[in-house]
DNA sequence: CACCAAACAGACAGGTCTGTCTGGTGTCAA
DNA sequence: TTGACACCAGACAGACCTGTCTGTTTGGTG
């Protein structure tokens, strides 16, 4: 009874390794750890994903889905384009106040595997472009096309935000954000 | 003859740590392989640096050392506050283009040590601290305050052109810079 | 009920990690 | 010349890493 079910391995090692590789970072954990905070055996997590490399491709394949989960949550809540950028700024934020924030698991993946041409830095450059094409679309419907410019403040809030462990780069990061879109024509 | 100097091992360890700890990232990089670089014997680098944390906490402070003569060669070659700042992002971005960027080796070195409480995450603050007082002291002269608008943007440009892989967010950033910062009074 | 796939438990291989230790060698300074 | 010291060479301990394997148990399906 408390055992696994078949087929739900796979979904408990992922939760697991979505913990562990954010907050601990992805080579300080090992495919024992990952198998044992899933409450899983080593066999069911290869059997699942057939390398540690592979795993970690899925883990950020699903931290993309839920942020596009909060993005849709966001765009069904509101119509106006430059609330709906300004909204990520203030999701970020809340992002942030709940504790074990690490900043971007993007950024920080980024960090630790240097070449570019890995399957994980693939997926680093798909989730960017992603968050890049939802503020052009946003603000072209203002005639804005600093979506460029946003993503630096958003990145940056992000990275600043973890060495100082508080919010205020986010709140410089829309202060400027704000000024930077015009009103809805 | 082609022998180490006694004295010199622990500057042949720091410049192989360096380039290593940089190039691959701190976790990735065995003692051994640093020791091997460095054309110096394991027991040699612990003699001079007593454990890993150390070296890299020495690592960090060898490039902020390195840094900060980059900031004073500036400071000396001009005299004008908005050339001092924008002189920085020109920095990073040579910086960038010459080949095996990796972005900012102190926000990378966030990534990998979690812990805020770290020595390592103390030398980044360190190092970030006195990039914003530099800053925030030449944007006084113009009667400026933007100095965590301009770190948010050289921060930004520093990971996303790491993710892009070439340097349009320096671009970007310094665009925005130059209409940030006042002209002399 | 019988079977199969997927999970379990846990040992194992081969490699790498940090850190230590022994003993020999070269250099510099007194 | 001699002694102190920093280095070299390389073995070693003990932990941890990824990945594989054997054999057993269990849940769902035909």
């Amino acid at each position: 009874m408390g055992r696994t079910r078949p087929g739900d391995a796979g979904a408990k090692v992922l939760k697991a390794a979505s913990t562990l590789f954010y907050r601990d970072g992805i080579h300080a954990v090992g495919v024992d750890t990952v198998a044992a905070e899933a409450g899983v055996t080593k066999a069911a997590l290869y059997g699942n994903f057939g390398s540690k490399s592979r795993l970690v491709v899925a883990y950020l394949r699903e931290r993309d889905r839920r942020w596009q989960e909060q993005i849709d949550t966001i765009t069904a809540g509101c119509d106006d384009p430059r609330e709906r950028v300004l909204a990520v700024f203030d999701a970020y934020e809340v992002w942030l106040s709940r504790d074990g924030y690490r900043g971007c698991a993007f950024l920080n993946a980024t960090s630790e595997f240097p070449d570019p041409a890995d399957p994980v830095r693939e997926v680093v450059r798909h989730h960017k472009t992603a968050l890049h094409g939802y503020l052009r679309a946003q603000l072209e419907r203002v005639d804005s096309d600093h979506a460029d410019e946003l993503m630096l403040l958003l990145e940056g809030a992000a990275v600043s935000s973890v060495v100082s462990q508080d919010a205020q780069p986010f709140h410089v990061a829309k202060r400027l954000a704000e000024k930077l879109i015009p009103p809805r024509r």
